[in-house]
DNA sequence: GATATTTATCATATCGACATGATAAACACA
DNA sequence: TGTGTTTATCATGTCGATATGATAAATATC
């Protein structure tokens, strides 16, 4: 619901490439076994979004994935594209037009959470989703830590 | 995107239900038509909302389908919870568990989202839908037209 | 009860999203 | 130049949503 497997793939991935990719470029394998997805699925992934022109791949040794413009610039919405038309506003209810003249029953009240959704792609970085997962994930049970250093497993392979 | 087919279907027939099926029931050929959706798909989805309690069904001459309750307390949520899980709040990226301490990266930003994605299902109802079919559609070239009468062609097949 | 009408259901087909496995093409490095 | 590493691509498979056609079951009317 709400977007593809495909999309919820490449937007985790582009993040894991964020995160891992700033000197030297992340590999699909690594990338496949964070993510816990099908390898050569995700990679057909990234190469439409290296099409799209989202990230850099290089072929061979020292080759994997990069990003082409830095997580602050980069939108839910550009990562989505090649996969979900996030752009259009579409019509609840599957009009190919909806609006004005011919709109549907349920246009006037489904515009505004429309517009919302269209807002989040458009407006959300990738960036903004590398800070959420630092700063956000403090458990509901507040426990003071002193060092707030990188705690994480990070664990490599079993 | 957003909602399956099948759940538009079932709002826009449960729309036509209700302004259609006021006395009498109203048969799924003629639903079929005026949707034009596939006569025997329509049948089973129609059958579902028979089994979820919206619709009431009946066999034989004279037979078809009628509302159980009034429009104003049918609510969108209920008229595609046999085929789309709105009730639960989706996490963007996939996650069976997303909150909390197990938030994924989108999950602060997606969160206000997707609660107005809930609302406007819960608050939603098919009078209002009704409503807005009748008040909402000004064109925007304002032509007076007598009798609002069918108009629409119907065509059958090539 | 016989018949026509209508929904209910079954068996099957189609289509696209998702996935898999094998092979080709590019590249670094010795 | 040769070899190993990595992405790119192809051919195919699976599965669920959507759709189709035929038949069964229920009901009103005569």
């Amino acid at each position: 619901m709400w977007i593809s497997g495909t999309s919820q793939y490449a937007i985790r991935a582009v993040v894991h490439v964020a995160a891992h990719g700033v000197d030297a470029p992340v590999r699909v394998g690594p990338i496949a076994e964070a993510l816990d997805v099908p390898r050569n699925y995700l990679s057909k992934t990234l190469h439409a979004l290296a099409r799209a022109g989202v990230l850099h791949s290089e072929r061979g040794p020292r080759g994997g994935f990069q990003l082409t413009v830095p997580p602050s610039r980069l939108t839910l919405a550009q990562v989505t594209a090649p996969f979900e038309d996030v752009k259009r506003k579409h019509c609840l209810l599957g009009r190919p037009q909806c609006g004005g003249a011919h709109a549907c029953a349920a246009h006037a009240r489904w515009s505004s959470v429309s517009t919302a959704l269209q807002q989040y792609f458009a407006s959300t970085t990738i960036a903004d989703l590398l800070d959420d997962a630092r700063a956000g994930r403090t458990p509901p049970t507040v426990r003071a830590r002193p060092t707030g250093g990188p705690r994480r497993a990070t664990s490599r392979r079993p």
